[in-house]
DNA sequence: ATTTCATATGCATAATAGCGCATATGAGTG
DNA sequence: CACTCATATGCGCTATTATGCATATGAAAT
């Protein structure tokens, strides 16, 4: 496979737009939020992530035990164009915007300390369960 | 897979990519045309080309035993930005760019009566061979 | 040093994709 | 009708990919 086949390729999977659009949106985001913004399994959102850093459209950072992902800064123009793409999809796409909320709502709790905190304790300051009941939240709040 | 992402993914293929900067450069042509200027089997193209056309880049019309194909009219806006995209990556691939001369070349012979003629006696015209002469003809054609 | 936390990864499995070959389809031609 | 030509497609094969589970790594905290 091409270099630049393998670009597109690494846009082709729904969890990886995500993951790009919730990047392109918010900055640098660590692992473990976009694990809640996702509301996947980690294992999962690192491996998506692993894909679009091989690709070279992400570049990760090191800081104690979190890591943190953006969009990478030497993208060659090609792919800033492609990328650029992905706004207008997101005008179309609500279940982006549902995303960017949740990251949104799960990024303001850095001010609290720590940026990534236990999941537990997180999720239940977050009132987001497993059981799908963050749609119920959202709305309540909004 | 999402529909979004089945269009990236329909791009995620090295001669996916080399089609359709073709049809981007050329407009509307027919299968023959894009085997001659790919060099590639022929179910090979056709294959690639009905991926594109179920992602809804592409869009066929029959004129008698010919099939045109050219980039789908009514794209979305991410769509066409995401093919536009393709502008800036075919700077930087030569490769691109010799398909289009191929292309070309290809296209010219149109005047010549029908549009497809018989493989043999159009690579005989064309002075392409499958031993890879193509060249050998470019250089003392340009 | 042991434990905890955030992240990554090896492995097995299931699903998907591309290729080459042969052949089907469908439209003109003699 | 038989034939040719342009194109599409079914099949078997191999290669790649995503997923879930369990576990490894690596850094801080106790």
């Amino acid at each position: 496979m091409d270099r630049d086949a393998e670009v597109f390729q690494s846009l082709a999977e729904p969890t990886r737009l995500r993951l790009l659009n919730i990047l392109r949106q918010a900055g640098e985001v660590c692992v473990c939020e976009l694990v809640d913004a996702l509301q996947l399994p980690q294992y999962n959102v690192s491996r998506h992530l692993h894909v679009l850093a091989q690709a070279g459209l992400l570049e990760d950072r090191r800081c104690g035990k979190w890591i943190y992902y953006r969009i990478a800064k030497d993208l060659k123009p090609y792919q800033r164009a492609v990328l650029r793409a992905l706004d207008e999809l997101r005008e179309e796409r609500e279940d982006f915007q549902q995303d960017e909320a949740r990251a949104s709502r799960r990024l303001k709790l850095r001010r609290d300390g720590a940026c990534c905190l236990g999941l537990g304790g997180l999720r239940r300051l977050l009132k987001i369960r497993e059981d799908g009941k963050a749609e119920e939240v959202q709305k309540s709040k909004s």
